[in-house]
DNA sequence: TACGTTTCTTGAACGCCATGCAAGAGCAAA
DNA sequence: TTTGCTCTTGCATGGCGTTCAAGAAACGTA
């Protein structure tokens, strides 16, 4: 998809949908004629980069819990642009926000479900996950050192 | 400011220069004579919020640190939109990413001095820095109910 | 093979937007 | 009164997302 490519050099705003068009081979009309608007056309290519994600994740469960959220963290940072752009969106357009809380619940379903193999106690599951996922959020959108990310992860997993 | 009003009713993103300039009563292009580009008039308008802010913190430093921060909380999701805007355009704005820099050193700062006052050992403080600040971010971007809310900050204070 | 219907593509438009430019009003100093 | 500066205006420009009427291509049916 040639959206993908485009969204990924240069961010969403900065893509036209003309430039896609051109990227395709077609014309803007004929994006038209797959994707409602710009959003949906958003929404197939996040949906095309998660299952990519997800593919990757399940080569590599044998991993500690901190390298994989470190793991985590890096897939994300390299869609930086997309992460910010998909939470701008989601608070004016309902079909990116339908697309941002169905990940989420995917993924603090994951993160839970973790959370407790590693012996986390039932009750303190829903609040140590959110603070993980804020933690992963946190990670992705500012800029740390290797070092101080994983003091943030180590940090965070002697919450009790 | 016209434009303060509109961004908090309708968002920047859906605020033209042509309605700023209509309720100011004026012409777009005079705004332009006072603000070099739509952008910059976001960091004027973010100035005069974080100013209002800081005066309404001075008023409350005797209450206790999670009261404090969900204070902190509370302000910022009032402004929620403005938030993920700025996040959004610092990635591809110089202006607003020098602007969203110098908002993070400032906050920042605070945050740790509280930490130190609260007793949390010195090499422990950028870590907890951070992680604080992003709980307070993902905080104000994903709506919870009170009880939640205060689980989380909760639990942070929790981590040594 | 021919025809009707559905699927896909196109070029040309529309309305909105941020921004630029040349000209002029208002006003103070000389 | 003239000069020069600050401020405001109307108009224009180029780009954007999106729409629409029209036609081409592909396909099922006879």
């Amino acid at each position: 998809m040639a959206a993908a490519d485009l969204f990924a050099a240069v961010g969403y705003e900065a893509t036209s949908m003309a430039s896609v068009a051109r990227g395709a081979g077609v014309t803007t009309t004929t994006i038209y004629w797959y994707f409602e608007d710009k959003e949906t056309l958003l929404v197939a290519v996040l949906d095309h980069l998660l299952q990519e994600t997800l593919a990757g994740l399940g080569d590599r469960d044998d991993e500690s819990p901190v390298d994989l959220l470190m793991w985590v963290v890096d897939r994300l940072t390299e869609q930086r642009r997309l992460v910010s752009t998909v939470h701008a969106l989601a608070g004016r357009s309902p079909t990116v926000a339908v697309w941002h809380d169905a990940f989420h619940e995917l993924t603090d379903a994951m993160l839970a479900e973790g959370l407790r193999q590693e012996g986390v106690p039932e009750p303190l599951v829903p609040a140590t996950t959110r603070l993980g996922v804020f933690a992963i959020e946190g990670l992705v959108m500012h800029p740390l050192s290797r070092a101080e990310q994983r003091a943030v992860l180590e940090l965070l997993s002697t919450v009790r």
